[in-house]
DNA sequence: CTGGATGCAAATGTTTTGCAGCATG
DNA sequence: CATGCTGCAAAACATTTGCATCCAG
């Protein structure tokens, strides 16, 4: 029945690996060509989109307009990083009560959230400071 | 000294008038023409970004990749609608020794965050209800 | 054979920019 | 009359889709 994917197992691979945490479409294509396995871009969002179907990866949009993907994993919210751009995984810090308390008070069905902060992740925090020596 | 800016203050007279919370370009084009001020949407969109550049409003993007404008006010973040895809705000529930502790535990340098809940608001959830019935 | 995966090209949707004209301080 | 706002058109940008092709079961 059909073909195999030879994209999807390679994004979870490169993934895995984990060069970044959350990668975009490019990202992944650049990746992809790195481990000898190039890819149209549309080829490779439709695998992304695939894995995302299938729950074995997230979809992240932040606010530079580009989308991130991740592997699916506990729940985390983000840093994206205004030194390097990376989207650095956080602790949530929603707590369950909260949730609730918000629904108390605003009448709102609240179901999932993403938190994202905006800074410097530890490598570029000490980059700066080095640099400003 | 140059001309008047026509656009940027029925904006914001849009806005405090308050049909919503959040604007979205094509939202704040249709209301400017409705109180008779129509504008091209590049024109729109200038007046906008100038009007943040200023501080009097906030850019505020989401995961369905159009951008929407309010009033700078107040810090909090928000809801987003699946019923009827409005920004509804909520009050902030960061606690200041939240973004401490994570800069405690992660090493980052943590400036801003938002928060993005996603769920139906209390007219939506009241529609659903109403519509099982 | 058949159903799914891929590549290429093109459409989409929104934001952004170039440029000429216009208004007003 | 110079400066900044406006409209129109087109570029830019990432995402998404159409379609023909290819490949493994």
């Amino acid at each position: 029945m059909g073909r195999k994917s030879r994209i999807s197992p390679a994004i979870l691979a490169l993934m895995t690996a984990g060069e970044h945490h959350a990668w975009t479409l490019e990202a992944l294509q650049a990746g992809l060509a790195k481990s000898g396995e190039p890819g149209d871009l549309s080829s490779i969002f439709r695998a992304a989109e695939r894995l995302v179907a299938e729950g074995a990866a997230v979809k992240v949009l932040l606010d530079d307009g580009r989308a991130r993907f991740e592997l699916a994993a506990s729940h985390h919210d983000h840093l994206h990083c205004t030194g390097c751009d990376e989207l650095v995984p956080v602790p949530c810090v929603i707590e369950q009560t909260t949730s609730a308390a918000l629904e108390a008070k605003t009448g709102a069905a609240i179901g999932n959230h993403h938190i994202v902060f905006n800074g410097l992740c530890a490598q570029c925090q000490a980059d700066e400071l080095r640099n400003r020596q």
